[in-house]
DNA sequence: CTCGAATAGTTCCATCTGGAACTAGTCTAA
DNA sequence: TTAGACTAGTTCCAGATGGAACTATTCGAG
């Protein structure tokens, strides 16, 4: 069987979440998000603070100060210092925040799932499989 | 089985790239190259002209233009007009480019290849015929 | 040929990014 | 209690990013 090394593999890995990426993008934009501001929108349920955020997302605390500020401006959160720690403020999304950020992942569902159907059943089952393993 | 979602499986598979790509950062920089410009580098013998990098790694062209300006500076790789079309540059890597790359490329299989290391080499060809497939 | 369309690469510049340092609030150990 | 360590979030700012428009060169239809 021919070696495969793990720099081919995350290669063609890489490329293929930039290609998503690209394609997505547009569309996502369209929604008045950008692509980490729709991420961060969609964990802010489950990580409620700027700082949970950040290390949620692998992202520097200013960049998240900073998405946060746009979000809020776009009326798509809402900022409320928490009462039992006076250092943190609880994030909640709006309504319109939840529906575009639903609409956003509905966008990725459709984009993953056009190339997920490009392969058999039993390939995305291994896929599948594989990243149980992984994660 | 139980059923994932495309969102989820591509949630699954972003964190999993950028908690590498996190990881594998400071030492990639103690080469001094940053992770973008290591793509490049590495991209370079397939695709020695700026416009042709720019497509292959999808990134705007003044981005490239400005890696290319430091990868020339920091001595990594020689800019020659191309004879027959004076449109384009011909980039080639500099003997220290191309160690700094390999030195990158290493760090890179041996990060992802510790996350691998629980797939079978089967697997890891299926994941590479999934990739190639999807992107 | 020749002129309009296409392509390579650059420049411009408004916006974004993120490390470092800062302020303010909380926790801990004596 | 209280000093020192720690954490949340912000500000600052040097540097990166990338869309739009530009110049120079090549291509290609007639």
């Amino acid at each position: 069987m021919r070696k495969i090394s793990p720099w081919t593999l995350w290669t063609l890995n890489f490329q293929f979440m930039t290609s998503l990426l690209a394609d997505v993008a547009p569309r996502i934009r369209a929604l008045r998000l950008e692509i980490k501001e729709f991420l961060l929108l969609s964990k802010l349920d489950e990580h409620p603070n700027p700082a949970d955020l950040a290390r949620a997302l692998i992202t520097p605390k200013p960049s998240v100060t900073f998405m946060v500020k746009r979000m809020e401006a776009a009326g798509y959160l809402r900022r409320e210092l928490q009462p039992d720690d006076l250092r943190r403020f609880r994030l909640t999304l709006t309504p319109s925040g939840r529906r575009a950020m639903e609409s956003a992942r509905e966008i990725f569902d459709q984009e993953f799932g056009r190339r997920l159907s490009r392969l058999t059943q039993a390939q995305r089952l291994e896929l599948m499989r594989i990243f149980e393993r992984m994660a």
